[in-house]
DNA sequence: GTTCGTGCAAAAAATTTGCACCGGA
DNA sequence: TCCGGTGCAAATTTTTTGCACGAAC
């Protein structure tokens, strides 16, 4: 059994990461914003240990291939809230909702499925999007 | 303006997709199906077009690198429903609740979000997937 | 001093593109 | 016939791997 280690890597990332929890983080960008602290290399196996763990969630891009990542600040979430995931600019918005727990006891009893309550994800489009799609039409 | 044409390998996929729209589809496995009839380039060209007209969506794979895709059989699905997919075997499973109209309407007003009915997803871990780990644990 | 983590370079895998040809309308 | 779609090969992009070195414990 191997322990893992602390380093200045790891702290850099997941403090960028919980930083950047609303953004559009593909490993790109994190290279983009990182690279002079942390290499490629570095920044996928850091990465994929943390999906691994449930730190990160990885989010496919729509109309595009790859995917781009979020943290996860469970620790940190207010309970009995949902996701809203914009499908034009892939922008995160968290709500509150009491009627969730309904739902996850329905789905509990009906389907035998057990519900991770931090990744229940509505997709739709966001304000802005909305917005820029009516100036467009004109 | 151009228009899209009928072709043989549209007509393929689509079925292919249709058929195995719980499945655990990517780009390989479905190459690997149906290699003798659709050239992987053209895969790639057909699922993109399909996900850009939201027949087909795309998931990422925890624990990997990559997608795979899923058919939404929108015009057959009955309304009100949600997606329960499994983190452990991706498996898609549909559940019915009027709870979910409140929700979305909640949203709409609160956060000016218009939210995608058919595209409102759970996350947990299925009954398979539940009663294997429970075995493991013994 | 061990052992794990990192970064580079190289390899492998995944995805896109250019182009000639095929086939639907 | 006309023009979009296909498939191959090549190019590009993304991700993983091997290995030597540096750093945590």
């Amino acid at each position: 059994m191997k322990k893992e280690r602390k380093t200045e890597q790891k702290e850099i990332l997941v403090k960028y990461l919980k930083e950047n929890a609303n953004e559009h983080l593909t490993i790109q960008k994190i290279h983009g914003d990182l690279q002079d602290e942390i290499g490629l290399t570095t920044i996928y196996r850091i990465i994929n240990s943390l999906i691994e763990k449930g730190i990160v969630t990885k989010i496919p891009l729509e109309n595009k291939q790859g995917c781009c990542y979020r943290y996860n600040s469970k620790s940190e979430q207010c309970h009995n809230h949902y996701h809203l995931i914009c499908e034009k600019c892939n922008n995160l918005v968290h709500f509150e909702s009491d009627e969730i727990k309904k739902i996850s006891k329905q789905a509990e009893e009906n389907e035998e499925f057990q519900i991770d309550n931090d990744r229940i994800v509505f997709y739709g489009v966001c304000k802005n999007c909305k917005n820029k799609e009516e100036k467009d039409d004109k």
